[in-house]
DNA sequence: AATGAATGAGCGTTCATTCAT
DNA sequence: TATGAATGAACGCTCATTCAT
């Protein structure tokens, strides 16, 4: 269970790895990453996050030459953290494709009940509406999650064609995503994120089993037909 | 089509109305979610509002005694409006129990493709997770969403208890909101948005019809059993 | 007993007369007044006075053009109705030298407990080093009390040259101001007033009485002896 | 003489000493001390200060974490001197009690004259009224020099009784530095300065010499009777 | 590697003042 | 007369950043 995979934060040096040394600069994110969470990006100052390490602000420059350094670094370590987590859930897999889309999904739904997810991919969600670096590595992180779940979801349903299959997909993880804001750490439903998952995990294969070529296929708004998927 | 409601903000003036005349006051605000939504919250400062609306910094403490005041102004009209867009939506209806269902799932993932939708929400997203006052707030514009929903969900399966129908509403609207981040205005699925208007409709819509008491019972994780619901 | 002379003031209006009706300048100052004491010259602002007399700010631009203007009416209103409450106390008089001299050293040491007095005089003490105006309004009012003062003086000892009576009358006039600080109202000392008085009384009229010409000779500092007016 | 003795504050690290550098904070609190002597208290400004001692003003800001901050260590500043002065000059002494309390009375109207003392009491006067703090200092202060005279009284009239010999001295201490305002720096009276410390010491030596107890016990005001202390 | 010190920009806010109504 | 609205300047303060040591 991912109570706190962030403290297995990997600090992978970009571009021919920071000049100075490792520890410090672990130390730095670590304390970046711990006033994020605990009070949010507008109170992730040079100040806040020295005060946190026991470092002062100036030093903080010796490390990362901006704060724009050091918040890409930290998005860095915390998507990197995040891929590594969802491919150590996959690989545990399971015993057959459904069982395992519904072991990874119930994986993905107890890590945003962790205090750092809950708290921090909102902050990136909204950092990313404005910045550019954020959106990439964002997409980035949600696309190696969409190869993983793809791959579960064609392996339920072969017949299902990619593009189809990728939309359905996409919906699967905007769904528990999503659910951060309602059940996430703090939140109202959290009580509720078991059965979330059981309901989550139901309704989702089901409706991949289901699911025929063509089903998916665009309605004008307002026509939307409420019906199962096509009986075949 | 909801393609830009936010023109339409009802500036609700509290505690008995402002004092101040209520033009400057709109102004103000119409110039603050336009920066919030075109820069993000950190952008979201006195001067940049004041230049947005072509007034001076120091005027707009002459319409809110605080920044504090002003921010919650704006939390109020947006949620506001987007309650009543809701309910808008919900009048409008539909013939039946499932297609109100489908249209107002539609209704929504319309919404949330608007560009002040995806740029806002997430910004009050991560603001609730700090501040009480955003997160209150959110809390009441979520939960009477949710009336909406678990009237229509009931409507649909009458025999689903209460209690899991007020769970699997939940996630529904948790699924929903969280396409905001994956499908939103400017992002990598948008273009697949009517697809999963279609899917989600579908995929909710079938698995309520199909639900029967204690399908939503937790289990234990690890151990999520990939089933449809219990076959009657 | 001057409780409260200042409800009294007498806005004597300047240089022809102030354009507009005589009421809201008495309101205005009056309400200034009220700040100054309550408040403090720090508080003493135009949005401070407006509201403690129900006005706005943009009107009180209009009966003083400026704010210094209304402080320099301030400054005239106390300080004139200081000179008028001496006056008076002066005309009450007593039926012999001594006792005239007694009776005055013990009214303005019963004033200087007054609210209104113990906390408008150091702000003007403090005003007048760094602000002419004050300061020449400030002599004259204490050149007015100089002459009550020195006639006084003049009654009890005859024989004293005018110079020498001048510096005496000086000191009994700083001894019993500078009171103010220390037994003034909310003072350390305030309780110990009615002792003061007597001790003033009898310190100064037995001094002045048994003063000689000469006797206030300067000496050199360090060299200052203690001694009794000479004795003749 | 006390011409400058301000140059001579000792500024004592509070609180187990300051964290920054000495240097940079006894230049700020001298700047400070030079703004609020040459243009009051309403000038006290960080970005005054900033300019007086070359510095910016965020980087005050540095040394003292508030501007009330810095107001109190220069309040402490300048009443850890004046009390230092005092004390010293309380050492050189003299050689018999009249001649100790004459040099006294000389020291503090000698003081006074100093344009630091002239400007900087009266603005404390003021502050004190509505800023607990300033006021407690100010107690204390005079509190110490209190002790100091009344020590000097017991020993010129060791039979006053302690509670009136208390009245007198505080009486005594109101007046001199009551003589700040009217023949301190630049006051109407400062060139008799010389005859007033003759007049100030005979005449409050010879009361104290001939005070009977009793004598200062109160008398219903305007029924005070003029007379010198009670003939033994 | 780390710190103390300094800076310039910008923050929210307050203020005296102006002006059309 | 009186107000609402607006302005420009200044306020205390925080911030990221720089740099000598």
């Amino acid at each position: 269970m991912p109570e706190a995979h962030y403290p297995n934060l990997k600090f992978v040096p970009r571009e021919g790895g920071y000049a100075r040394g490792q520890e410090g600069f672990e130390l730095i994110l670590k304390a970046a990453l711990s006033v994020l969470v605990d009070q949010g990006y507008r109170a992730l100052t040079l100040r806040g996050i020295a005060k946190d390490c026991g470092l002062k602000a100036g030093n903080i420059s010796y490390y990362f030459k901006s704060k724009d350094d050091l918040v890409r670094a930290l998005l860095e370590a915390v998507a990197g953290s995040y891929e590594a987590s969802i491919e150590e859930a996959v690989k545990r897999g399971g015993d057959d494709p459904e069982r395992k889309l519904t072991n990874l999904i119930a994986f993905i739904l107890d890590d945003i009940t962790t205090r750092q997810t809950t708290h921090i991919f909102p902050e990136l969600w909204a950092l990313s509406n404005h910045d550019p670096i954020v959106k990439e590595r964002l997409e980035e992180l949600y696309g190696r999650e969409h190869v993983h779940f793809d791959r579960l979801v064609r392996d339920v349903n072969p017949d299902l064609p990619a593009d189809e299959r990728g939309v359905v997909t996409a919906f699967i993880i905007a769904a528990l995503e999503g659910t951060t804001v309602f059940a996430g750490y703090g939140k109202s439903w959290r009580a509720s994120m078991p059965q979330m998952q059981t309901i989550a995990a139901q309704c989702f294969v089901a409706y991949v089993k289901a699911m025929k070529p063509g089903d998916s296929k665009a309605l004008a708004t307002g026509a939307v037909a409420a019906q199962a998927p096509s009986p075949g």
